[in-house]
DNA sequence: AGGAAACCTTACGTGAACCTTAAATCGGAG
DNA sequence: CTCCGATTTAAGGTTCACGTAAGGTTTCCT
């Protein structure tokens, strides 16, 4: 994950107190590339020199309007632009985002919400595009990572195959819960499956052979007699 | 630019009358794939099976607060997550936001403001990936440069095609993890791709070809079968 | 206790999933 | 148009994850 707080910030506001306010805010926050301009002219000289990563605009300004800004500044970028401004009307608002905002506060504001406001959209323009996330958790000594699909003992590390990173997950989810058969089947198999119930047992053994500490006398993946079976993990939620 | 009209939407509300309202603000919008969930063990339960491009949550939920939901959530999936509530205290927002979500809203609300805020952040989280950086990083003596797309091996360099450059991107971007064959075939060809699997093999091969030591017995990227393949990347975080 | 039902354990054969190589095809530059 | 590298198709080879089976053990009820 990149770090947000390198990011270069352009405030646009006509007010150099506010400027000094927005800035000493952010700096405390861990932001240290902040650039200021006071007018529509100015804004738009800083943007093409500085290119900066995120803007955060105010509305009225000397020589035209936060809004025109934004549209100008995005015929040649799609920089993102927080609007902060204390016209806080309905139609404002609804006029900045329609033109494209990420994001819209009014004044007066929270500095820390500004903060985490800007942090939102940079972490979503700045993440790479992950694929879903599997779980991965401590049970006893071993590490089961569903995301490598590994099990991990004080170094030596047992990868897992697809049915029982299916079945895992799924347990998981329902941790310190019954899942019946059926769930873990259909978990596995999906809906359609007709196969021989022992199929089920054999792959719980195999999981348990790489989870338990003696897969006879299981302490996590315990057979619940005439439900199904129930991973038991304690402390998260 | 993909169309954001299509992206499954979660509302999460436990007053049905107030889901419908949404429901039938964001259809006349244009967006048409819409679910519910009336409660957080719902909620969850849908999330797992429908998988929302994006999340509108209420804080307010007869078996927990929103606010456990979204960390919930966030284990597992950095999904969108706005929140839609009548809790509009300070503290609640700054919670809200440090937790992770992309936007807070607080009822009353403008359904056409909803909309907009909704359409920003998928805009963002679908737009074409910002940075033009690539990573450069290192598999055992070799060094993979995506920048110049050329991986050295003490002298002698080799150069990457397009495809492998795009394999690789994606199998960096989620190293140490799973990535389905799938989602390897979305990075490369896009969504819509219909030749052989075998191809995605072919490529997989000349990329070992230029990154391991013996293609044949892969140290770094390893097939995890029936499920994908994995870049097992040691050190930078 | 006896017996049956539910579950465990181990081993093995098989075929889907994956590998490998080469040849065919595509597509851009000259 | 021709060439050449990049990419895809094709076909035969390999392997290992999975399902099946069969005998064993535990649990529970009469």
């Amino acid at each position: 994950m990149e770090n947000v707080k390198h990011k270069k910030l352009l405030v646009v506001d006509d007010e150099p107190e506010i400027r000094q306010m927005i800035d000493r805010f952010l700096r405390n926050e861990g932001f240290s590339r902040i650039f200021h301009a006071a007018s529509f002219a100015e804004a738009l000289e800083v943007f093409h020199t500085v290119k900066p990563d995120l803007a955060i605009l105010d509305v009225m300004l000397p020589d035209g309007d936060g809004f025109s800004l934004l549209s100008s500044i995005r015929q040649t970028s799609n920089i993102p632009v927080l609007f902060l401004t204390a016209r806080g009307e309905d139609e404002d608002r609804l006029l900045g985002l329609g033109l494209g905002a990420d994001d819209y506060m009014v004044k007066p504001f929270l500095p820390r919400e500004l903060v985490l406001r800007i942090t939102a959209i940079l972490r979503r323009v700045y993440a790479p595009p992950q694929q879903e996330r599997y779980p991965v958790f401590q049970l006893g000594s071993r590490l089961v990572d569903l995301e490598s699909g590994i099990v991990s003992n004080n170094g030596d590390e047992l990868p897992l195959t697809a049915k029982e990173h299916a079945l895992l997950l799924k347990l998981y989810e329902n941790r310190n819960r019954i899942v019946t058969s059926d769930a873990l089947c259909q978990a596995a198999w999906g809906d359609d499956y007709f196969g021989y119930e022992n199929t089920l047992m054999v792959h719980i053994r195999r999981i348990r052979e790489k989870i338990e500490v003696n897969p006879s006398k299981p302490e996590f993946l315990l057979t619940v007699r005439g439900l199904g079976y129930k991973l038991m993990v304690r402390g998260d939620e």
